[in-house]
DNA sequence: TACATATGCAATTTATATATTACATTCATT
DNA sequence: AATGAATGTAATATATAAATTGCATATGTA
């Protein structure tokens, strides 16, 4: 389950702890899901992908195997 | 979390048991992400978008309010 | 009418996403 | 080298996605 969280955070000059709280969950759960070994709920991946400015294709569709 | 997961099977002419079957989860579970009270993993959009013949976006991204 | 198919829905159980807490590591800066 | 910020990671607890079972309802059709 590769995605384009990391990536786009990073481009973003955003640190975890940041996309976190703008997302409403812990710093740790953005760690795993960008490591890619998560299952993260939808609505979880829309409010990450609004806080990025992405859909949800942009960072979770196709990004590499699956 | 409305969706555009009914539709689109209808559509496709297939059953909820079908598209259960083909994405290896229940026909309850189909029906609760229809009726759009369920928050689904991500895992499980792709394989419904991929059964569907769809994006994710095409069937999860602001479809109504969000 | 009677029967079959598709769907809605509710209760309970099971699997797992996420929170919480805590500590280790990396890396930049002083 | 020492300090702090960012990240990795692990154990346990909690919330909830999904399974399972079962029954009700609607609709078409023989």
């Amino acid at each position: 389950m590769k995605n384009n969280v990391k990536i786009t955070r990073i481009k973003r000059s955003m640190t975890q702890e940041q996309l976190a709280r703008k997302v409403g969950v812990t710093r740790q759960t953005i760690g795993l899901i960008e490591k890619g070994e998560y299952n993260p709920t939808l609505l979880l991946c829309i409010s990450i992908a609004k806080a990025l400015d992405k859909t949800l294709d942009e960072l979770f569709w196709e990004v590499e195997d699956e």
